[in-house]
DNA sequence: GTGTGACTTCTAGTCCGTA
DNA sequence: ATACGGACTAGAAGTCACA
């Protein structure tokens, strides 16, 4: 009975690892990003450990915010 | 006053359209994908008209659904 | 400047119907 | 096989305090 719900996805540890190394590749802090994005760095540090399920539109605004296209941040290197 | 909300982004747009002409380009219906995937079709239809703001676990199973990498599939083209 | 847990608000996501 | 709407519930968004 538990749930079958589906566990977290690899494309989500992707997103977060290659967030925060974008970030720091540009010296950036989170709070940088934060106000970047208009979003809160405490948000984005959960981001970054892939512990939240993020949506496009958010995903986005980041990718933005570290002027890149997102599909760029979401292809593991 | 108005909302300082966040519009809808382009790459949701991207996503939706991609993810319909892969699809397509498959020869899958909706409800195909919807019983790969583990999701509800009317959902998916929703996706791909861009009218909802997906979450990455959701866009990496229906990526996933249609053999994928989800970097590619938001890739424009 | 960052990690993390707890918390409330709001919408993503489900499920049903009709066409 | 797809669009679209209503009503509901799971879970994402967004914030804060404290380490």
């Amino acid at each position: 009975m538990p749930s079958t719900k589906r566990p977290p996805s690899a494309d989500r540890i992707v997103f977060g690892s290659r967030l925060r190394a974008e970030r720091h590749r540009r010296g950036l802090t989170l709070e940088d990003v934060a106000a970047l994005a208009d979003m809160n760095w405490s948000y984005i540090a959960g981001l970054e450990r892939g512990e939240r399920n993020v949506s496009i539109d958010n995903m986005s605004a980041l990718a933005g915010a570290l002027g890149m296209p997102l599909w760029e941040l979401l292809r593991p290197n």
